[in-house]
DNA sequence: ACAAATCCTATAAAAAAGATAGGGTTTGTG
DNA sequence: CACAAACCCTATCTTTTTTATAGGATTTGT
């Protein structure tokens, strides 16, 4: 399951999408709209404006604002940045490998195998499916 | 991804597979096979064993056998049973549903259509994947 | 100058996962 | 029968991860 993290964030991307035109949005009124704690929030806004993801304006009328085009805004991006791994087993991790400590030969290890096609069928829609598909949706 | 505790079920159900035709197995040579603490496997096993999937035999030459035709174990039935839901939301879980929090209204929450679908693409192959397939591969 | 708002880092609290402990029960064998 | 082998059961402890909070620093508009 995903992390309250990765689902907030993702609430927080589409309450700043549907704003829209980098008008920035309080910290406040996202937390208020979903009833996430404020500090919470701020630590994975913050966290989504490092990666590039979200700009911010400090100050009176300031805020956080989308800065990326929500179509150019995978899935599978913020699941990475907040949650790490998307594959099921360290092994088959594209971008978060490590082998598993129980197995002594990967390449003969039949769970690697059957995992690979698994994180390639979540991966199929994790890195096609962006932003723009939930805001559409909503 | 998934728990240890999960990871070390398929190896241990592969092991069984492996030595076959209802011979019963020691916990010992599992954990041994795989470095795997013999207590924490032992607690595993029983939950195997409780869900229908192992059968026991006791005292000495006794140990863990499989039940079940490799084929009929479904990997989601074991992730299931471990690990608990397959979705990364618990709005979209089939076996395991609970609302979000968060989310006033499902039926509007473009992120509850999303995951519905990567719940799908997941669920694609982890029940038609058995543990059958694992052992072919090994 | 002041207030509004983000920035930053540390720490606390809670929950989950991983591991261990230890006695109970069953069963084969001499 | 006695005994040892092996699973049965449940409780607890430890560690790690997740969730949440705290509090001051910095920037900016009026």
């Amino acid at each position: 399951m995903l992390s309250k993290k990765t689902k907030y964030a993702f609430h927080a991307l589409t309450f700043l999408g549907k704003v829209g035109n980098k008008k920035p949005a309080l910290i406040q009124d996202i937390s208020e709209a979903y009833g996430i704690s404020h500090k919470f929030l701020e630590n994975i806004l913050l966290e989504l404006k490092k990666a590039g993801i979200l700009g911010s304006k400090k100050g009176k009328g300031g805020g956080y604002y989308l800065i990326k085009d929500p179509k150019d805004v995978a899935l599978s991006k913020i699941i990475r940045l907040l949650d790490g791994p998307i594959a099921l087993v360290p092994c088959v991790s594209i971008n978060y490998y490590e082998p598993c400590i129980e197995c002594k030969d990967e390449a003969t290890c039949g769970l690697n195998k059957v995992m690979i096609k698994v994180r390639d069928e979540m991966l199929n829609v994790l890195e096609n499916k962006t932003l723009a598909d939930i805001l559409e949706k909503e």
